[in-house]
DNA sequence: AATGAAATGTCTAGAGC
DNA sequence: GCTCTAGACATTTCATT
C-alpha cells in the first residue's frame, strides 16, 4: 500500500462511482494507471465491492435495531441457519462473549419486530436496542495512513 | 418507488459502479432513462452515496470490535465530542437503553484497543465484544419488495 | 417519463519508455 | 508501472413523442 493507493481508496470512499479520469486528476496520474491500480486492489481483495448507501426510512423501513442474541448452548447451528433465512436481518456480527451474535435488523413496524424476536427466542435470549441515529458512519479508521504500512510509490 | 427503481437499487447493491448502459439492460430501459431515475433517487435522498467495501485486515487493521458504552449521566455531551475525534471509531450507533452508544472500532493491536478504551472509560462504562466474523452484510432487508409501497411503473 | 441521435467524455488495450 | 494513442463504449443533452 502506497500513498497513491490510499488516496484512491479515500476518494472512492467519498464517491465510489467516480470515474477513473476524475480519480486520476486527484492523484496526478492517467486514467489507465488508475484503472490498473484499482484492478489490483480488487484482485488482492483490499476492495471487495461497491455499494450504494440507502436511507432505509425513505424506503419504508422506519425502524432499525441492534439485537444481541445469547444463543442456547445446543442451538448454535440451528440459530445460524435461522438467521440466514430471516429477511429482516441486514447485518450479523459473530462476536466474543455470551451474546455471541449481534444482528442489525430493519422492520416496518414494532409488531413485525415483535414477530421477529419471537422467532429468535426459541433459540436464544435476546436483548434489543432501538437505533435512534448513526452519528458516525465511515468505512475505515480515520488514521489509516498512520497505522498501515506505507511503501514508497 | 416502483418495481423498476427497486430493481435498479438491487443491481447497484451488487455493484455500485455498474454503468447506466448495463443497468438499462437489466431493467429494459435506455441509459438516459436509467440516469434520470437514479438522479431522482439521489435527489430524494433514497440513495445517499456510494462506497467501496474494504477488507480491513488487508489494510493493516486486523482487529475490529463492538464497544457498548454506558455513558455517565452528566457526561453525554463530552462523550459525543470525544468519539467524534477518535480515529479508530468506524461507526457509532446511538441506541435506546442504558448502553446508549455502540461503537464499531478498528485497531492494529490489542494494546491500541486498550488505549482506546482507557480514553472512553473516563466518561463511560464500556463493554467490548471482539468481532470474529460478519456472516451477513447486506444494505437493506431482503424482503424490501414485500414491505415497501410499490407504485405502478 | 421514455426514446434516439449527436456531442462529449471515459475506458481499455496495446505500444513504447 | 507509467504515459500516450486510438477505437470502443458510456454519458449527457436535447428534440421528439
Amino acid at each position: 500500500m502506497d500513498r497513491i493507493n490510499l488516496s484512491l481508496l479515500k476518494a472512492l470512499s467519498e464517491n465510489a462511482r467516480m470515474s477513473y479520469a476524475e480519480l486520476g486528476k486527484r492523484v496526478h496520474l492517467s486514467a489507465p494507471a488508475v484503472a490498473e491500480r484499482i484492478k489490483k486492489l480488487e484482485e488482492k481483495g483490499v476492495i471487495t465491492g461497491y455499494r450504494p448507501n440507502f436511507n432505509l426510512e425513505k424506503m419504508g423501513i422506519p425502524i432499525t435495531a441492534l439485537v444481541e442474541c445469547q444463543v442456547y448452548r445446543t442451538k448454535e447451528r440451528e440459530f445460524k441457519s435461522l438467521i440466514m433465512t430471516l429477511d429482516e436481518v441486514i447485518e450479523c456480527y459473530n462476536v466474543t462473549g455470551p451474546q455471541a451474535f449481534v444482528l442489525k435488523v430493519g422492520v416496518t413496524s414494532m409488531s413485525s419486530l415483535d414477530y421477529l424476536l419471537e422467532r429468535l427466542i426459541d433459540l436464544s435470549d435476546t436483548n434489543t436496542k432501538m437505533i435512534m441515529s448513526m452519528p458516525i458512519n465511515e468505512n475505515m479508521p480515520k488514521n489509516i495512513e498512520k497505522v498501515t504500512e506505507i511503501t514508497d510509490s
